[in-house]
DNA sequence: CTGAAAGCGCTTACAG
DNA sequence: CTGAAAGCGCTTACAG
């Protein structure tokens, strides 16, 4: 089960046997195909870990994801271990869920399997100091959410500009008083959306007022609960760009629990185009992100770090686009 | 960065660090403080690898799933892991993709790193002799679907009980002539759901016409382009135990292009409570199988089978529950 | 309680 | 073209 006892049986040294393994050419055709034959008749099976300590190499990467359960990270995962496998790498999965001290022992215990590589989707809140001193001078690729205080690559969806895209289309619906609705107001993913959202309500002359920005952590439950701040001031909106899908989704049972018909009497659009997006009633209209091709554009770039550590840390924005469902139509005529 | 550099620093042997970090007790307290304080000092990566090759131990787990992006899939990975990383392992992710050739290749890869034990949710049509070949003698857990010709491990849903489930709801609402629609007929998950309709049926004193019996391939598309042939006889069931959710919802985009509402013209069950089961309109009353919680059964019993390589290889069955929305209604007086 | 030595399974100069 | 030797970073009997 070794290379020692595939040498003894071919009658050949042990380096012989590695360089055949290798596919070396160094090797006599004869002596090749008499260790191969013994390599498949004893289903030998290379054990990459000592092929990896003896060349000082590796042969796996770490893919730690806040949130494996959601299903916009399991497609990333997805595209992700896509391309690492056809490159020969082996995935090391890793789940925080978005809790920053989990992340830091999550990390911890991959470091140890020396991976080439590790793209992290970092939970909210995390510490860009605390990540650097777990993190050393690894290849990291980061998805999705920027860390004060560390210069890695990064890969960033175009928060801004979905934003602004979901937020013209409203207003080329004819609404005029849109609010944003849901998220963090310190995420960094939160700001960019509300900018997006601004520049496209600037440019069209329209105000925002403060009451128009409301926010709620990013899943159904909060958001269909902070439905009644929409209507809480005298001059209402008729329309709301969320956060997310998700608060998109709780606002729909908000808007429903008051008898109020989203598409209809109130427009809504939401950010990810998550399964359930097109699957609801009325659909929904919103920006999609493709996660599996950013799963396997971040694999991409890691690769590329890894094969230029010294190179210049690179910012990627990813391309994002408007998908119109029934959710957004235009305003009642009153 | 090494044991060595550690030793040297802190003026002691290469043996010592390492009892150090094995936390033995046979080191004096001194010395242990000495050599701990040089190890935060240097920021001191353990090697788990080169550790792993001379206990001849392993700290990963391999974790194949057939399809990552499916969000039942996805929920039992995060459970998988979020068990095996509380005990220590990391999980070595492989995704399938349905393919039986691309899962030979991925488990070819993973067995290199050398996993304790391995957890695989087999692609349809695996082959049990070439899956023992590439497996040789590893602890192996097998998850939702049997292989013929293997004696690992099983997890398995309890598909007959979780269709005598729903199709005893249905018929308990009056309903009398009733279908089977989608999966494959010669997948073992398929046969099994059939058996439990058909127990359930045979209980109520119903019949089983052949035609009842609709295959499908268990997606969206291809369920709602096979809608017309429930049509297609002239005692036309008014309701459909589906295979899945997927279907389910197929079915129901099929039953909307030909004016039959879900829910009040005509019943429908699903098979598994994904996340969209709850947010369609009407919801869709479903087997839950708690893909996480299954996540985390399934990695208990594996690192059961680790500690005990010889022990009886083990059948479980994980309970499933009806959860009754609105797509299942009573049937329409006529 | 601590250190010198051997070895896990592999690879890679270096001789021949 | 092939083999003997050293070594990757760790652990573990075995002496002392």
């Amino acid at each position: 089960m070794t290379v020692n006892d595939i040498a003894r049986a071919a009658g050949v040294s042990r380096a012989t046997v590695s360089l055949v393994l290798r596919e070396s050419p160094l090797v006599h055709a004869d002596t090749r195909a008499r260790v191969q034959a013994e390599l498949a008749r004893q289903r030998y099976v290379y054990n990459r870990g000592a092929a990896n300590l003896r060349r000082r190499t590796s042969s796996s990467v770490a893919l730690v994801i806040n949130d494996l359960s959601n299903p916009f990270f399991a497609e990333f995962a997805a595209g992700v271990d896509q391309t690492l496998a056809a490159k020969g790498y082996v995935t090391l999965l890793g789940s925080a869920g978005e809790s920053p001290e989990r992340q830091q022992a999550v990390l911890a215990s991959l470091m140890e399997h020396t991976p080439a590589g590790l793209i992290l989707s970092p939970a909210e809140g995390s510490d860009g100091e605390s990540l650097r001193q777990v993190l050393g001078h690894s290849n990291v690729l980061l998805f999705n959410r920027a860390v004060a205080g560390t210069d890695w690559d990064f890969l960033a969806l175009d928060n801004r500009h979905g934003a602004y895209l979901a937020t013209c289309h409203v207003i080329g619906l004819g609404h005029r008083r849109i609010a944003f609705f849901g998220g963090h107001a310190d995420s960094s993913s939160c700001q960019q959306r509300r900018e997006g959202f601004a520049q496209a309500m600037a440019e069209a002359g329209l105000e925002v007022p403060e009451a128009s920005l409301i926010e709620s952590a990013p899943n159904r439950l909060e958001a269909a609960a902070r439905t009644a701040e929409l209507f809480a001031g005298d001059a209402a909106p008729t329309a709301a760009v969320c956060y997310n899908d998700n608060v998109a989704l709780g606002l729909m049972l908000g808007l429903a629990s008051r008898g109020i018909r989203a598409g209809r009497d109130f427009s809504i659009t939401g950010f990810d185009d998550i399964s359930e997006a097109a699957a609801t009633t009325p659909a929904l209209t919103t920006i999609a992100v493709n996660p599996r091709e950013r799963g396997r554009q971040a694999a991409e770039l890691l690769l590329q770090r890894i094969d230029h550590p010294e190179a210049e840390p690179r910012h990627t924005v990813a391309t994002v686009e408007l998908r119109i469902r029934e959710s957004c139509g235009a305003p009642k005529r009153t």
